[in-house]
Order: C-alpha cells, then structure tokens, then sequence
RNA sequence: GCGGAUGUGGCGUAAUGGCAGCCGCGCCAGACUUAGGAUCUGGUGCCGAGAGGCGUGGGGGUUCGAGUCCCUUCAUCCGCACCA
C-alpha cells in the first residue's frame, strides 16, 4: 500500500529541525590554517580565502532581543552565507560586550552579582539569536566580562603604559627608547627649572616625567564627572550636558585620572579616513570630532606699567605674556581686545587691584556654572576686564585684557586675540562690553549687496561681523592690499620671523579618560609604590574583579574597588602589601580590540597569534548602528593603529568596509483618557456624546480635553484597540469605559518614536517568529526598505512575505511516501529529465544576476521582491524542474536558510546547502532577439512597437517613420528631429 | 551656525539620464464558503464619463529626453556646536 501526501509548509518543524542540524555538524565552524580540521573543512576544498564579517557586539540587556536589533545581524548572515557559497572561508562571530553600567545598577538596587544578571541576558540573547538561524561559529565567542578575555584587555593597557608616542617616527616605541634618549640627552625632558640630568633625578621625578609621554597616563584633568552615576564619563559619553546613560547632570572637575593619549594619533586618525570604505557622515562625524585646525600661536607682553595685585610684583613682570591661538592671524590689526578663559591660569596675575574683586567675583559664577548652564546660556554674553593691558606685537598700542566664559579653557591656549570685527563671537562681546571694532577687510563687493539690501552697498559692521576668509586687507600696514589667503601666508612668516609665535595645529580631541569609579569593568593592572603607579608584570594577569560586599561608593568617596578585603598586591620579602588601582576601565576597553581577538578566540598564551592575525588581516564587512561614529569607531581605529605600530598586527585600519543600518522605530498607541477610567476614541474626540454614552459613562458634558496613554502595541491592531484584552491588560483598566466609533471600535493614536519597553511599542522578534518563522522574519526584515535607511516597525506587512514563503514551498511540490504505513522522509515532485524552457531558464538566470548584484551592492529589499518575482513567473510557468529548481534554492538559501536547507534535502541532497556552490548567471539566456521600442514625440511616449534587436539605428528610423500610428501623431508635421538609441527608445521631435 | 541624510500613490518602497510607481501592504470587485482577520482571481497614482490631461517637496537650468545631472529654495530627521 503506497500512499503519496503532500507536505504543508511547516516553518517551526522545518526551523528546529536544521538549527538543530547546524549545532550538532557544527556547520559554521571556521578553521585558522594552522588548526586541525582546516584541509578537510568545506571552506577550504572550495578554494577558500579568507573573509572577515562582522556585527557590532551587543551589551545584553535585561531587555531582550526587539525586532530592531537583529537588522544588522541578518544583513551580515545573508553576506557571509553568500560569501561561503562563493567558496570563501568565512570569519563570522558572536559575542557580547558584557561590561558596563545597566547591570550594575541593577545590582545596586537588588545586591544581585552584576556577573549573574550578565549571564541571564546572555543566556536570553542567546536563545533568541539562535532562534533566527544565524551562522555564527559561536566557537569563537567572546565576552568582555570573562577574565580570559579581560587578561588581554589588561595586558594591552600594560603596552598602553609602555609606550610613548615618537613624533619624529610618528608612531608609538617602547617607553625605554624615551629614557634612552633622556638618559643621552638626545632630547630634553620637561622639568621645573631643575638642572639635573635624567638618572640624577628621583624616582618620582622620573616616574611624573615619564607620565608625562606614556600613552597610558596619570594626570590631573579636568573631567566630566557625573555625581549620579558616581564616575566621570568620556566626552562622547556626554550628551547635552548630561550623561548618555541615565540623563543625569554633569559637571567639570578636576581630577587625577588614568587617561589615554588619543591626541597622539589625531592625525592618522584624520588622514586614514581617506582609506576606508565607510559612509560619508561617519567619516565626516570624525573628521569633526578631531576638529583639525591649523594657524598660529602669538604672544602678546603684558604692558610692564599694569598696577597688578601686587603677588607677582617681585617676579619679573616684564617678562610676562599671554599666547594666543588663532587661526586668522591675518586679522592682528583689528585686534581690539584679549579674552582669557575665566580658568586661565594667568588670571589673577592680570588682575589690577581695583579689578580684583569683579574678576573673583566672575570666576566664582563661571566656574559654578555647569557645563549645562553654560551650553544652554550661550546667547547671554558675560565677561569682565581684567585691568591689564597687553602691547600689540606690531603697533605696540595698549590692547585691553578681559576675562570671559566664550573662551573655553580647553582648546588652544585658553586665549584668543579679538577681533570684533570680523569674528561673530567677539563681535557680540565687544558690542556688549562697548570694545571698538577695527575694521580691517574689505568684504567683496557682492557679499555686501546681500547684507544690505537696498540700503546701501556698504558691509554694516554695526550690525553684523564680516567673518569670511576672503576680502582685501586695509587698515593693515604692510598687509594692506592683500587677499585674506596671501596675508595669512605673509603674516605667519613675520611672526616666525621676528620670534613673535610658531605654525601651530590645533586639535578638538582631547585625550580620553580612561578610570571610571565604578565596580563592573576591568580593574586597571596597576598598583602603587611609594605613591608611584606601576604596571603588574605579565605574569599576574589577569588581575581578577575581586568581590564586594556592595556595588557603591565607599563613605569616603572611593569607588567600590575598594570595598575588596585583601585585595592588594604582594610582593615577597616585602610588607606592606601594596594597593591595587581602584578604578575600573571604562565600557569602550573590551570592544577597542575585540575583532582581533574573535581571530584566535581560544589563544591562552597570546592574546592573538601573528599567524591569525596575517591571515584575517582586518575586517571586510563591519556592519553596526551610526550612534558610535565617535566613540567605539574611533578608540577602535586609536587602539589598532597603536597594535600595529608594536608590529603585533599587520593593519592600520580595523575595518576595510562599514556599513551602518538604520534604526527600527516603534509605531506608539495611544488611547485617549478623558476621565480616570473612561477612554475615548480618537476620532471621536472632538464630537458630541449622544445622552446614551452620557449616562453610560456619567459625563456631564462633552469632552473638553483628554490625555494619550501609552498602550500595549500588541493589543491593537491597524489602529483597533482589542477592548477585552486592554480590560485584562492592566488590575486598573478591569472596569475601563469606552466611547467608541459608530460601528463600535475603539480607534487609538498612533506615533513614530524609538523603540522601547516604556513606550509599549516593542514588537519582539520571538512572537514574530513563533508567528512566522525565523525565514518569513529575516526576508521581511530586509524587505522592509534599504537597510541604512531608518523605518517604523509594521507587522502587517509581514503577510505579503508570508504568502511568498508559501508559494515558494508549493513550487518545489514536496510530498511524503506512505509506505505500507511507515512515512518515508520528503521528496520532491521535479522533472528530472526534462530540460527547462526558455522561458524558465531566463527567469532563473536573470534572477541568478539580480540576487548577485543586490548582495554586493547591500541592496537586500530588492532582492526580496527579484524572489517574488521569480516565484510568481515560475509558478505561472507551472515549472517543476530540476535545473531551474535546485539553483532557485541555493540562490535563497542566504536570505531563508532553513526552507532553503529543507528544499534542498527534500532534492536528494545529504550534505549541508551552506557549502554549494552560487549559481553563475549565463547572459546568453537573457537576450531576447527583439525589443519592443517605447516610440515617443517631444518625450512622451505614444505607442511601442517590437522591432529586431538586431536592426540598425537608421534602418528604426525609417521604419517607425513609414508606420501609420506615426503619422497620427505627426498630424502632418515634419520631424525636426529623430532620436533612436538602440534597444532603448525611440523619441520623434516635431 | 556647521556638517550629514532624506523628501516618489493611502502606506513600505522600485527605477545604468530613456515607458515613473516594480514587489508588497492596504483598499475595491469577484470566486469558493454556514462563516472569515482563510484561500484564489482581477483591479487599484491623481483628475476626467471619455479622448485626454496632470504627476517624483517648490522654483529655475542643462538635455531630443530629468525622480536621476547642475543652481536655488523649503521641510523633516540625525550628528556636532562659543573650537578662536
């Protein structure tokens, strides 16, 4: 008795079925040459070279997985499933960024280990990715939290601390070949006025020296600290004045901090952009960050009669001098004032006696001021004199010396030469303070006529500041007559000249903070000598997060580190014990490096094998979200530039191409409350209440306002709020009231806004699965539009893909045997023998040519619609063959893998489909031997008429001039021109 | 203020300078149904009964031909922002 039954297309069955499969073959285990199992992998017998994809590692938060975050992830799969199908041996790996300060928040509210949470959400995260049938070689994973990671987190700071930053080589050395250089007095050493040599000071001395050039360093700055969490943050970690995490106040502080010498590398930072194949507004977000800026420093003498407040009176007053940096250098006669910033350190030197108090007075609010304040109050100009005067370098006339908070401390030197006239900034200043303003460039003639419409044709300096970099100096001495760019050239060689200042460039980006007062990070392998930090050798690492009994701040104010009993350092033979650092590294440590350690993932002896490290090189594809275009992206491009100038790696760049997706938004509900329990529908807010609903609800009246409430996205649907699953929703909705439409619907609000659980818009990708399956969910993913593009989540859609999932199914005409009762596994109904027609063979390849192109082009949603294309076209064409069916599988199974797996097994295959080989597009099938010309007359297309593809331009032309439709449209008219492009168009000018 | 991105049907979107709206969602009609939030078939940019006209944020330009290239302007989103 035999028995043929057609088989549903089962996604959950279907989806375990092979996820299970890829576990137990460990299917995507990826081999470094050097490992067993290398010659034998599928990779390498298809010729294998080396290909690096990779994802942004996610910190796995308590949260979950939202149907936003795996975008990335699927885009990177469907390029690495493709890129093995192209026979390369494909790195493509999983971790976790398992640091950071959600879990030890949590753990302060709770006392819950941050260490157990952590796993919790990686255990979540795992299981939810799993569900999505990713080909991850999870072999390789790394978490940032696990010790045998951190090891090299640590040990990589150690080499930090070693180093120093050789400008003449441009790269960074060992810090020995600096006290080498010290030591011979090949260079000099920063030191106060001492006149020892460099082995003659104490260790101390030399130990704050050497600080002073290792790229990992010590130092009192002026920090971001933020009282709430407790920590400083780095400045990419303030937004607005407020932390990033958590939105809470931060202000400026200094601080002794561990600190990392990013400046060193700004330039290579800046020029290496060129390079790399990353998106112009990344690219453009660092040039900004690193806020390159070339000019000139200037030094102006503190005119020696000042009355000062008589603490400097003994010191040398002569010899005293501001420098400025300014980048307009061609403007130094329109200088009509000098501005320190209020935290100038010559600020109370430059105080006259009778200043003194309005200028303590001005630094006190100043400095009170948090940096919010001062950021939103930049409208409001403040300042106040100094009482001192300088001599202008050229004109030697008296320039007044003010203080204000326009000038940030920070950048530069603290000073600025201003020059009302032809700066906004110190035109606002000067206008509020009554400075004169010197004019000293005359504006092109057609940017005066823009000012002044109609008034005059003079620039109106009383009104606004001409601060173009064009326009002819007057008013200048020697630099009259001159053009802005001649001038600055000219002025910059007197200045060197006469010893006035030098050629300087300046730098937006400053060194980042590296210690953070907080208990979940990588404690910094450091311990103190006399005061002296020291580096822990090799040997004692990884220095283990000791425990604590809580994750807070000791009474003292010292981070939580050091609550840790006995944890100190010993050294033998020597008491006592030595304390440890107590600071912990910040969130950005574990992932400045963590590409290169998914390359040699298991190495305990290294923490990457040069032969790894040859091999990958770098990454090919880095996909992730645009939001750490300053922070990640950058300490990653700081830290393998620093590898590589140690020779520990062979690449400058972490990662050849990035590519950044879009956001998936939430679509909000809102129900609209106009009493404690009673909601009313939306489009009935402004209309009247029958005296039904009035006595229903008990309202007096008719709605006069209402508040939206976020509501539960999962209990409406196109707008329909399910009214019994609200009242079950909430213990308080139980007894809810209702004013609903006409028909009786309850209609809710609806609002693009980010995707989170506070605003009950999270659509998880669990339920859609479950709903779908993982396939139907990764194709409609990509289906939703282009995947840097950000777009609201609508689950509706998903249908479409739904259908297609099906339709693809039934093409294959699977079918089980009953044979006598026992069930054979899946065949398939496909013509063996048969060859495919024209028709089926041209759909197929130029399919095969579209699917290539789209991938390599990142373009996933069009191949989407290529696939529903064919299926449609192949459907219609009844086509059951092998020879279009087989490659139909492979070419999808990287956007679908397991129907793919499924297809292709139910096709008679035993192995795997991830190791066949893409298909090859063969042209030849996809030219027709006519076109079907569009004939158009002044651009609009009338009519179409099939000619042979073959056929010459000339010999169209009179073709389509001999037709009868043609001379319709004529109307009698002679053609003043004929355009025809080959197999194109045809368009007739009258 | 500076920089980046984006503007196309009711919605998501598609179009090497060559037929605008492919593929879907939604909607409309029909078929099968006791029933449909199932399935299948057809239709669906707008105006117009129709012929036809109008249409890619607005204005201008280049071109035989512009969603696409150039100039200008507006709107929205994102990043940076007193950086001298």
């Amino acid at each position: 008795m035999r028995n043929k039954k057609i088989m549903e297309y089962n996604f959950s069955e279907i989806e375990k079925k092979w996820q299970a499969y890829w576990k137990k073959n460990k299917t995507f285990k990826t081999f470094n040459p050097n490992e067993a199992g290398f010659q034998s992998s599928p990779s390498y017998k298809n010729g294998g070279k080396p290909f690096y994809v990779l994802d942004m590692f996610p910190y796995p938060s308590g949260a979950g997985l939202h149907v936003g975050h795996p975008l990335g992830y699927i885009a990177s799969d469907i390029f690495s499933r493709y890129k093995r199908l192209k026979g390369f041996n494909v790195l493509h790996p999983m971790g976790y960024d398992s640091f950071g300060l959600p879990a030890e928040q949590y753990a302060i509210q709770t006392g819950q280990h941050p260490r157990i949470t952590t796993e919790t959400n990686i255990a979540r995260y795992r299981e939810q990715l799993d569900k999505l049938g990713f080909s991850f070689d999870w072999d390789r994973e790394v978490r940032t939290s696990d010790p045998s990671y951190y090891k090299w987190t640590q040990w990589i700071f150690i080499q930090l601390f070693n180093s120093w930053y050789n400008p003449i080589t441009d790269k960074a050395e060992p810090i020995d070949t600096l006290i080498d250089k010290f030591q011979n007095s090949t260079i000099g050493f920063q030191s106060e006025g001492s006149e020892k040599t460099f082995d003659q000071l104490t260790e101390n001395e030399k130990s704050d020296i050497l600080l002073n050039y290792r790229l990992a360093y010590l130092s009192d700055t002026m920090v971001n600290w933020c009282p709430q969490l407790g920590t400083v943050l780095a400045n990419e970690e303030v937004k607005e004045g407020l932390s990033e995490r958590g939105g809470y106040p931060v202000e400026r502080k200094l601080m002794k901090q561990w600190s990392l010498r990013i400046t060193a590398y700004a330039n290579r930072l800046l020029n290496d952009l060129e390079g790399i194949d990353w998106t112009e507004s990344i690219k453009e977000a660092q040039r900004n960050w690193i806020g390159k800026s070339e000019g000139t420093s200037l030094r102006f003498l503190i005119n020696s009669s000042n009355p000062t407040n008589g603490k400097n009176e003994s010191e040398d007053s002569e010899k005293m001098f501001v420098e400025v940096f300014t980048t307009r250098p061609d403007t130094i006669f329109g200088v009509s004032f000098i501005t320190l910033a209020p935290e100038h350190e010559l600020v109370g030197a430059l105080t006259s006696i009778a200043q003194k108090d309005a200028v303590e007075e001005y630094v006190a609010f100043a400095k009170n001021r948090s940096e919010r304040e001062r950021m939103a109050d930049v409208k409001n100009i403040s300042g106040v004199f100094t009482g001192s005067f300088a001599i202008h370098p050229f004109t030697k006339n008296k320039v007044p010396v003010w203080i204000g908070d326009y000038v940030l401390a920070g950048y530069g030197t603290g000073v600025v030469m201003a020059v009302p006239a032809h700066d906004s900034r110190d035109f606002a200043f000067a206008n509020y303070f009554g400075i004169e303003k010197k004019i000293i460039i005359q504006p092109p003639a057609q940017k005066n006529e823009l000012l002044d419409l109609g008034k005059s044709s003079e620039w109106n300096f009383e009104e606004k500041s001409f601060d173009d970099k064009e326009g002819l100096l007057i008013n200048s001495d020697f630099l009259d007559g001159l053009q802005v760019k001649a001038a600055i050239k000219k002025i910059i060689s007197i200045i060197e000249e006469r010893g006035l200042g030098k050629r300087r460039t300046n730098f937006r980006l400053r060194d980042a903070v590296f210690g953070r007062q907080r208990y979940w990070g990588e404690p910094i392998p450091v311990y103190y000598e006399n005061g002296i930090p020291k580096v822990l050798p090799e040997s004692e690492l990884p220095l283990l997060l000791p425990e604590v009994d809580k994750y807070l701040p000791t009474e003292t104010g010292e981070p939580p580190l050091a609550r840790a009993k006995d944890w100190k350092k010993i050294i033998s033979g020597q008491t006592p014990p030595l304390p440890y650092e107590h600071s912990t590294m910040p969130g950005w440590a574990g992932s400045s490096w963590y590409f290169l350690r998914y390359m040699d993932a298991n190495n305990n002896s290294e923490f990457i094998s040069k032969e790894a490290a040859n091999y990958w090189q770098n990454i090919d594809l880095y996909i992730g979200g645009a939001e750490h275009a300053t922070g990640h992206l950058l300490y990653l491009r700081f830290w393998t530039k620093f590898l590589n100038d140690l020779g520990l790696i062979p690449v400058t760049e972490p990662a050849k191409k990035l590519i950044n997706q879009g956001m998936i938004q939430g679509v909000s509900a809102f129900v609209y409350r106009v009493e404690k329990n009673i909601f009313i529908s939306k489009n009935r807010i402004d209309s009247n209440l029958s005296e039904e609903e009035k006595i229903l609800t008990g309202l007096k009246s008719d709605v006069a306002n209402c508040t939206p409430v976020h509501v539960d996205v999962n209990i409406v649907k196109n707008n329909v709020l399910d009214i019994e699953a609200f009242k079950n929703w909430r213990e308080e909705y139980k007894d809810a009231v209702f004013i609903t439409e006409e028909n009786g619907s309850y209609i809710c609000g609806a609002e693009v806004e980010k995707m989170s659980k506070s605003k009950w818009n999270v659509v998880s990708p669990d339920l859609m699965v479950e709903n779908y399956g993982a396939d139907c969910l990764r194709l409609y993913e990509m289906f939703l539009g282009p995947l840097e593009q950000s777009k609201p989540w609508n689950t509706s859609g998903i249908s479409g893909v739904s259908n297609f999932m099906r339709k693809l199914w039934r093409l294959y005409k699977p079918f089980v045997e009953i044979n006598n009762g026992a069930i054979d596994i899946g065949k398939s109904i496909v013509a063996e023998q048969t060859e495919a027609t024209k028709a089926e063979l041209k759909t197929l390849h130029k399919t095969i040519k579209k699917i290539a192109q789209d991938i390599e082009n990142f373009s996933f949603n069009t191949s989407v619609s290529s696939f529903m294309i064919c299926v449609n076209e192949l459907t219609e064409l009844k086509c059951n063959k092998r020879d279009i069916l087989e490659p139909l599988a492979i070419l999808v199974s990287p956007y679908a893998p397991h129907i793919a797996e499924e297809l292709w097994s139910i096709l008679g295959h035993t192995e795997s489909i991830s190791y066949a080989a893409f298909p090859i597009c063969d042209e030849s099938f996809l030219i027709e031997s006519s076109f079907n010309y569009p004939i158009s007359f002044n651009g609009k297309t009338r009519f179409f008429h099939e000619y042979d593809r073959a056929l010459s331009v000339n010999d169209v032309e009179k073709q389509v001039l001999s037709l009868d439709q043609t001379h319709k449209y004529l109307e009698g008219k002679a053609p003043k021109k004929i355009i025809v492009v080959q197999n194109k168009i045809v368009n007739i000018v009258i």
